[in-house]
DNA sequence: CGATAGGTTGAGTCGCATCAACCGGGGTGG
DNA sequence: CCACCCCGGTTGATGCGACTCAACCTATCG
């Protein structure tokens, strides 16, 4: 297996096999979690990055009366904040969608990759800068599309950062998360995210069967759902942006 | 007028003469604009590190179809980026809501000053992740809260950052932007704001009269809000959190 | 003093939530 | 092997929160 961050990275900047080598080594500890369970809880002690190497996860938030929050979601590839350390505790909660296989890796193996070389020091940047666009856009769609595009607009960010890591067909994908998830995640209700669905289906946008998504034109789904790939920075690799 | 970056990084860290005077010296460079202008744009390529010494801007994003988004609200004392550079086209735009004054800051000042004290270097790195929080808590806001509690966790929230750099009073700050623009940031439409701020008001909970606004009770409208300040990191210093 | 930006209010509509029931499949235990 | 369960998905009925449209009010400023 290839470790993923690797892959993704190499869309931002050319490595070096010593690079490669580098990014390598960081994933010494790994830990395998089923579905559902916390990495680490709002309140803990950050103690180590997190790098994701199989399987979603992603941030969340509950609040006091139970209402839950998907703030952020984790595919293979993604490194949960290289600089979590600088803050004493967590102010939300890490958790699996899916079984996952993530590496923690050291404080200090982040900062001697950093050190080590320039290159991976800005691909590291890189990196968390594309985290918080994700972020933003996500205000965006919480913000001011409708269910409909909120929800394809997510399909196209995920098709294409799952693309990124070698995660997809011509024009398919696992897509392994419940609705529950969705709608925590899209601030929507389970119940109108299945609506939703049905509706793109219904549009021929997408088909989801099990934990299969498939976009059939994904130029369409991209139009439909005001989806401009511009804030993934792709930008050494901007051909990962056209599906022909 | 003492650079108010310095204020609102002494909740973080201790810094010592030396380390205030770098932070002095990157003001070197500054730049006035009205209300309702753009400090850069979206597709824009980076310049510098804009730091707000005062009024009030924000991100925003427009789609197409001519919604806006703001996606975060900076004030004084606040770093917009200290990053950007790795990234060749802004994916937003940064604009202001009132007039403004900030200082233009060159990448290699930011360079310098982290290179020079470590404590500086965490002390930035500690503003990145606490904008970083602070954007999950509007994803949360837009996500799961009502217009009430919306509104309410906002003020709590620019009240705090406020105090954090001495721009409040006992239970009063300014409050300079307008209902269309609260709108925007909050996902809601002018007329609604303007509805639940009436509702806010008579609950007590605010006052808002022109471009100041009261919180005679802090406690009670964090309750209504569920606001919980954990988020902004105010760690050294977590006597800012309590207004008796 | 008129123009204009921002704020306020009412009426009608719509997107999405809630509640509730039901379906289907995979896993488990008798 | 079948009965049952449970989780996830699906569908209908109804209600609420927020939007839109539109009018009007108020303060500020040239």
């Amino acid at each position: 297996m290839v470790n993923p961050l690797i892959r993704k990275l190499e869309h931002f900047a050319r490595l070096t096999s010593g690079e490669r080598q580098a990014l390598e080594r960081v994933v010494q500890t790994t830990r395998r979690l089923g579905p559902r369970e916390d990495v680490i809880r709002d309140g803990d002690r950050p103690r180590h990055v997190n790098l994701i190497l199989e399987g979603w996860a992603c941030r969340y938030k509950q609040l006091e009366d139970g209402r839950r929050q998907v703030i952020s979601i984790f595919l293979p590839g993604d490194l949960c904040d290289p600089h979590v350390f600088v803050l004493r505790k967590m102010d939300h909660s890490l958790g699996t969608l899916t079984p996952v296989l993530l590496a923690e890796i050291p404080e200090a193996a982040i900062r001697e990759i950093s050190a080590e070389s320039r290159t991976l020091s800005e691909a590291l940047w890189w990196e968390m800068l594309v985290t918080a666009a994700i972020q933003r856009e996500w205000t965006v769609s919480l913000g001011q599309r409708l269910a409909t595009e909120r929800l394809g607009h997510l399909f196209c960010e995920l098709f294409m950062r799952l693309k990124a890591v070698g995660l997809t067909s011509e024009t398919s994908c696992e897509f392994p998360i419940t609705q529950a998830d969705l709608g925590d995640a899209m601030g929507l209700s389970t119940v109108h995210i299945n609506r939703t669905l049905k509706e793109l289906r219904a549009a021929g946008l997408i088909r989801l069967r099990g934990r299969q998504l498939t976009i059939p034109d994904f130029a369409a789904l991209r139009a439909a759902s005001l989806f401009d790939p511009a804030y993934l920075h792709h930008e050494r690799d901007p051909s990962i942006l056209h599906d022909d």
